[in-house]
DNA sequence: AAGCTCACG
DNA sequence: ACGTACGTGAGCTTA
């Protein structure tokens, strides 16, 4: 059975406009009203199935209203552009869906649907408009339903002509009548003074249309009277305004209306561009419908899949010829586990063209895969694959070997957005309009479920991912190169990613006996701290638990509560300092606090990561999480080891060289983050305090103060160095009076006469933030990119978080732009003067090698130097450098 | 699985 | 008036 559903476009994407909050894709570009529109659109196809649809568009800036009515529609805001922006990209979406979309000049969107309500109620056709206004209930008939949406766009209320009648005691005709009477303040339809919708409903009830209300005037009286007779032409022509045209000259054929769902290509290239990633999976889930999306899976079940499993498998002998002519390829090595150095190893696809060949673990050792095992390991041969770093890895540990230049999809689209969650390789498919691939939680389960399906199951999954991987390859190294951040990636992070496996394989040396010895020690300084707290509480709990701990100090002993959190007392550090002089309780559990962190995390925690063969630990450095380009370190965190207090401090102290009379040598750069601001903001001061190699924060506190050197005490250095820091994270008043316990008034003057100082600090400041409004994101010195898309929020802390991002993000992402470079020259010094120094770990701003002692004087000048020239700035970079039999003498 | 707390740069 | 400093990972408790 045939079924309409005409939308008046204007007024939903109007309403949406007003009902969605400001979402905004990359660029900056507000989406929110598409977005509406689309979840709306989508909701109403699945409720009412048409089989015809069109969205009717106001169309030129008068129409024949405004002929009877100049003022028609004056006074009502001009359209945003925020929402005029919108209409083009909507009505590409509409397309991309594959509906039918209308508007012709001299005629409003209703006027439109008027018109074909009338042909279908002559035709007798199911039908259903769809609006934001209540004018459109005059068209509403037996076979027409109106629905008319309320709570923005996420519902719509159904009207026949039977709850127009219950509602309003009025046919569908009469609501012109209605809105004749009452007006519409919306498009300056004048009505008659005094009546609203109560007074003319009373009086559609004594007489049915304006015309009859107006020559039984006497049947009136009073105030109403009056206004009734002197506003009679007012009324009659705001009846006419109110009269949806139904015979407007429609070019149109029923044959162009009808829905048969959409292209799905078209459709996932116009929601890429808007950025909707949640409507992108959903109709992927949704699919079924779409016939270039069956094609698309199609394609990928289509693929010839070789499964190598045993001697004599079949196409053996062709993959071995395919890879000796080096052809184009996608790899995908499936590995079990989140850490690598234990991650288990399930198999081996290579997609070539339509073919893939998958391989067992157990067939790789055979004989007869020699050449596929050398061809993996060939330095000369390009890769291509997914996650290459930890496979490589993982391999390694299996006793295989990775070789070659990368590219590696994972780490391509980290660059290209290195916020958008963790690069699962399905989610970078559907992104680039590669569907049909599904998840790894679908196929094998997730958290303790997790299971790897049957062989020919598991294979053919490998097999796709392998087919995904080398399809995404040109598209991603396209998308690089349109985002000038080739470079960035095949000079720093695809060499980089081979140099953090080679760290991360080799591990750093761990003397256990040491940790264990710190353990006995903390223990019984715990255990001590325990029985008084219990003491000094009057009864015993779980002092770990900041619930029972909040009840004890906060009710119990009566202790003023300061802060809060979401669920009840805050008892972080900053409170319990402040609470320390009330009661002797306090400082213990301060204590407490620290020492059960040193125990669980880094005695237990560290001692558990001990390799039992080797004595080492193994990290595992992400490559592709950090939002501003730095690594993130793993199973464990070797980048928080403790130094600020002494008492953690000597946790590093079991952190050894791996052989006997080697040195551990550390460097680390000096104040980077604010020398990369000097350099990036020109600031004149600035530069030359690094120029002279000034104490940085010494020099900040007689500039802002107007001091000389001798002037400068401990607590105007303290207060500058507060102020630094706060300008590298980006300032605002209230963190910086939050560090230095001071108001914020006295902040903010604070934060006015650095910027009175350093004047190119603030403009660069301003012009950073003007530059991710403009762009929609903001990059660092190696072109590094971070979208920003909340800098155009309307809501203050949302806008003011992505300021603070777009000032902090260039200087950090920068600093780790920078080490990560010393990291790749380091790396070829080593390799190129054929030393025995190792890398071992990096730390955001250091770097940690274990060095022979006949080459510890070389290192102790080489490192620093080579970290001090991995990049040229307006300001010298410096790097400390320090050695010592352990972590902890290489202070 | 989420929230709190705390270790680092 | 709004209520936060930027970037991470891990252990513990509790829902």
């Amino acid at each position: 059975m045939k079924k309409w559903m005409l939308i008046d476009g204007n007024s939903i994407t109007y309403r949406a406009f007003f009902a969605m909050p400001p979402l905004t894709n990359s660029s900056g570009m507000q989406t929110n009203a598409i977005y509406g529109f689309t979840t709306m659109l989508l909701k109403l196809i699945e409720e009412q199935k048409p089989t015809h649809i069109l969205v009717a568009f106001d169309a030129g800036k008068t129409n024949f209203r405004h002929e009877q009515f100049t003022e028609y529609k004056a006074g009502r805001q001009k359209t945003p552009p925020e929402l005029s922006q919108q209409f083009p990209l909507l009505k590409e979406l509409i397309e991309a869906f594959g509906i039918a979309q209308y508007e012709i000049d001299g005629y409003e969107a209703d006027d439109i649907i008027g018109t074909l309500t009338a042909k279908a109620d002559e035709q007798q056709i199911e039908t259903v408009v769809i609006s934001g206004d209540k004018d459109m209930l005059q068209l509403a008939s037996p076979k027409v339903t109106i629905a008319v949406t309320r709570k923005g766009v996420s519902e719509v209320e159904l009207y026949s002509p039977e709850t127009i009648q219950e509602k309003y005691g009025l046919e569908p005709k009469q609501i012109i009548d209605l809105k004749g009477l009452m007006g519409d303040t919306s498009d300056n339809i004048p009505g008659v003074p005094g009546v609203g919708e109560k007074t003319a409903l009373k009086l559609l009830h004594q007489f049915p249309t304006v015309e009859e209300v107006l020559s039984n005037l006497d049947a009136q009286k009073g105030k109403l009277k009056e206004n009734l007779t002197t506003h009679q032409e007012a009324a009659i022509m705001s009846k006419q305004l109110a009269t949806i045209f139904r015979e407007v000259p429609i070019e149109l054929t029923e044959d162009q209306m009808i829905y048969s769902g959409y292209d799905s290509a078209k459709l996932a290239e116009q929601l890429q561009k808007l950025e909707f990633k949640s409507l992108l999976e959903r109709l992927d889930v949704s699919a079924g419908s779409s016939s270039s999306e069956e094609e698309a899976k199609q394609a990928l079940a289509a693929l010839t899949i070789y499964n190598i499993t045993e001697q004599g498998s079949e196409g053996l002998a062709q993959l071995v010829t395919a890879l000796k002519q080096q052809q184009m390829h996608g790899l995908y090595v499936e590995t079990i586990g989140e850490n690598p150095h234990l991650a288990t190893f399930e198999g081996i696809a290579i997609a070539l063209g339509e073919e893939v060949f998958v391989i067992s673990p157990a067939m790789l050792k055979q004989q007869e895969l020699v050449p596929v095992v050398e061809w993996l390991a060939d330095e000369e041969i390009k890769k291509y694959g997914y996650d290459l770093h930890k496979v490589e890895l993982v391999l390694n540990w299996h006793g295989i070997q990775l070789g070659g230049g990368y590219f590696d999809v994972q780490l391509a689209a980290y660059l290209l957005d290195p916020t958008d969650g963790n690069q699962l390789l399905h989610t970078i498919a559907e992104r680039n309009g590669i569907y049909g691939l599904p998840s790894d939680d679908e196929v094998y389960g997730k958290g303790a479920k997790l299971k790897l399906p049957a062989e020919p199951e598991l294979f053919q999954h490998l097999a796709v991912k392998a087919s995904v991987v080398q399809q995404l390859v040109p598209k991603l190294n396209k998308q690089l190169e349109d985002t000038r951040m080739a470079a960035l990636y095949y000079d720093l992070e695809g060499p980089l990613s081979r140099i953090l496996a080679q760290m991360e394989k080799r591990g750093i040396k761990v003397e256990r006996t040491e940790l264990e010895q710190q353990g006995v020690e903390l223990e019984a300084s715990l255990k001590r701290l325990t029985t008084e707290i219990y003491e000094q509480a009057g009864m015993e709990f779980k002092i770990s638990s900041p619930k029972q701990l909040g009840e004890v100090l906060f009710e119990k002993l009566g202790l003023p509560a300061k802060k809060k959190t979401k669920t009840g007392y805050s008892t972080d550090a900053e409170v319990l300092e402040e609470l320390a002089p009330y009661h002797p309780i306090v400082k213990n559990i301060l204590d407490y606090r620290q020492l059960a962190k040193l125990q669980s995390t880094y005695i237990e925690g560290l001692l558990k990561e001990v390799r039992e063969e080797t004595g080492h630990i193994h990290t595992y450095y992400r490559q592709t999480i950090a939002a501003t380009g730095r690594l993130s370190s793993q199973f464990p965190n070797l980048q928080n080891i403790p130094i600020r207090l002494e008492e953690g401090r000597k946790i590093r102290k079991a952190f050894i060289p791996s052989e006997p009379g080697w040195s551990i040598v550390a460097a680390d750069y000096s104040q980077i983050e604010l020398r990369v601001l000097a350099h990036i903001s020109g600031d004149e001061r600035l530069k030359e305090a690094f120029i002279h190699n000034q104490d940085i924060h010494t020099k900040t506190a007689m500039d802002v103060f107007g001091v000389s050197a001798e002037e400068v005490d401990s607590n105007m250095r303290r207060s500058a160095k507060a102020v630094n820091f706060g300008i590298v994270y980006g300032i605002s008043d209230f963190g910086l009076s939050q560090n230095l316990g001071i108001t914020r008034k006295e902040a903010s003057q604070f934060i006015e006469q650095y910027f009175n100082v350093f004047r190119g600090v603030r403009k660069y400041m301003d012009d950073i933030i003007a530059e991710a409004k403009k762009n929609g994101y903001i990059v660092t010195l190696l072109d590094r990119r971070r979208y920003v898309p909340d800098i155009h929020a309307s809501n203050f802390n949302i806008r003011s978080f992505a300021e603070r991002i777009a000032m902090n993000t260039p200087i950090q992402g920068s600093a780790a732009d920078i080490i990560k470079l010393a990291m790749v020259k380091m790396n070829a010094e080593l390799e190129q003067r054929k030393l025995q120094s190792r890398m071992l770990l990096q730390v955001h701003d250091e770097l940690v090698f274990e060095v022979p002692p006949h080459e510890l004087e070389l290192m102790k000048e080489l490192v620093p130097q080579v970290m001090a020239d991995a990049i040229k700035l307006d300001v010298p970079l410096v790097a400390d450098v320090s050695y010592g039999d352990s972590w902890y003498e290489a202070k």
